[in-house]
DNA sequence: GTAGCCATACCATGGTCACA
DNA sequence: TGTGACCATGGTATGGCTAC
């Protein structure tokens, strides 16, 4: 059950400063909903209103503020949804992470340390101010420079301890924090060591580890599975995505009562009479046991894990009807597993789709040139459609993305790619994402061959 | 003396924690 | 269980500190 706001910082005084601007070790908190929206409301107020700007922080906050109040419910659960995917991905990169606050009492008393250190700063000023006074008062009066170098200063008049510089050797100019684009880069993107292990792990280390690795660093195919995202190592045949409308259409035999393990079913191999052997369903039910699947039907592991439908429910510009070429092979992620769970959750439908612009009464074959290479068999009595998928194609593709995947790669590619699918998530469907789901999600994506960690939840 | 780095303060809302 | 506090984000101003 989510937290209600029970206080409010009334008294004026500032919150702690931006952690990740502050302290580079320290693992930010995941944003919420509200953070994320005051970001992207930000950038769109100000190129709506350039006349006001520069605002300072304060009013722009309080203008977000009020906009965020104002807003329909389907953008804020947009926002939710989006935080909801966040808080999933820092689950993943950040496994034994555990939010501590710092307590009032401490917080004070370390500010009354720096007061303190503040007053003794102040206090060896004035005696340096007052020593300048007093030697040149001397030297005035004094008739050789020995005379004018005075007595031996004394213990307050020596300079205080200078503390190490936190200078880095970086050069300059690389440093100017403060904008979004900083934590994917330099210090603040964590990188990964050359060998392909990756630095994930559920311990307390994990920060460290990742804080010192080093940025910009190129990974080969090997490491790239590692990645948290995507996820290539479940690399799958792409399935169109299911719309409101196709809802109503899904066979009633492969509805799924209930969110549990049942929803992530092995991807059948199978035939049907309208396609041919081999092709990839999503459901037994859907094709024929005449094939059965394996390593030796399956060379490149297409069916391992089928994590259901990828959510894109955003329109492909490239292809009517979002239809992706055919045999094109996408990674599923995480994003993809919550979309998917979340979107059974709530429809009971997990698996099952065909084009949006399909009716029952409509032959596939006379839909869209791309049924040349699509079939989209009735899967049963009820006229319910199921996708296949030319394997003779999607193979192919597959040796592609294979190939794409071995290239090297960097993991501001990766975040790159995870930062850009994020980006476009508060066009879901609104539909709330609960955190069991996203904890069963992070779960399922852990337990994903090639992902080398288990996480401490 | 000055350039550059860093921390802090300002503000909003919501999530999370410790504590009574 | 309720409450209060911290902290996540953004850009700018300001001041302290260090290196040159």
């Amino acid at each position: 059950m989510p937290a209600t706001r029970t206080s409010k910082r009334t008294t004026g005084k500032a919150s702690a400063p931006t952690a990740a601007k502050s302290k580079a070790k320290k693992i930010p908190r995941p944003e919420n909903s509200f953070i994320l929206y005051r970001k992207d409301r930000a950038l769109s107020y100000k190129e709506e209103h350039p006349e006001l700007f520069p605002m300072k922080i304060g009013p722009l906050s309080k203008i977000i503020g009020l906009l965020w109040k104002e807003e329909p419910a389907d953008v804020r659960l947009g926002y939710e949804n989006l935080a909801a995917v966040k808080l999933a991905e820092h689950k993943v990169m950040y496994p034994g992470y555990k939010y501590h606050p710092t307590p009032k009492a401490q917080k004070e008393a370390k500010k009354k340390e720096a007061a303190a250190r503040k007053a003794r700063v102040e206090e060896a000023k004035a005696a340096r101010a007052a020593s300048r006074a007093t030697s040149a008062r001397a030297w005035s009066t004094a008739k050789t420079p020995s005379e004018a170098a005075g007595p031996v200063p004394g213990p307050s008049q020596v300079a205080v301890p200078r503390r190490k510089s936190r200078r880095t050797s970086a050069p300059s100019g690389t440093s100017t924090a403060g904008t979004s684009g900083a934590k994917t880069q330099g210090a603040a993107a964590p990188a990964l060591p050359g060998t392909g292990m990756f630095a994930l792990s559920p311990d307390s280390d994990a920060e460290s580890r990742l804080s010192s690795a080093t940025p910009s660093q190129e990974f080969d195919g090997e490491t790239l599975r590692r990645l948290p995202f995507p996820l290539q190592a479940t690399a799958t045949a792409f399935v169109p995505t299911p719309t409101s409308d196709d809802v109503q259409y899904a066979a009633p035999s492969i509805q799924a009562p209930a969110l549990d393990a049942s929803f992530l079913p092995e991807l059948v191999q199978g035939s049907s009479p309208q396609v041919p052997d081999g092709a990839f369903f999503p459901n037994p039910a859907m094709a024929s046991p005449a094939l059965s699947s394996g390593p030796d039907s399956d060379p490149l592991g297409l069916s391992r894990v089928w994590y259901g439908l990828p959510p894109r429910d955003i329109p492909d510009p490239a292809f009517p009807a979002h239809l992706p070429p055919a045999g094109l092979v996408e990674p599923i992620d995480l994003q993809d597993v919550v979309f998917a769970l979340n979107n059974a959750q709530q429809t009971g439908v997990a698996w099952v789709a065909h084009p949006p612009q399909m009716v029952p009464d409509v032959a596939p074959s006379a839909l869209n040139p791309v049924l040349d290479t699509y079939d989209y068999p009735p899967a049963n009595e009820s006229g319910a459609l199921g996708p296949t998928m030319d394997m003779a194609e999607v193979h192919p593709a597959a040796d592609q993305s294979a190939a794409d995947a071995s290239d090297a790669f960097t993991l501001e590619d990766a975040l790159d790619h995870v930062a850009a699918e994020a980006d476009t998530l508060w066009e879901l469907p609104s539909m709330p994402l609960s955190m069991e789901l996203v904890d069963f999600a992070v779960e399922r994506f852990f337990a994903t061959p090639g992902v080398p960690m288990e996480p401490s939840l």
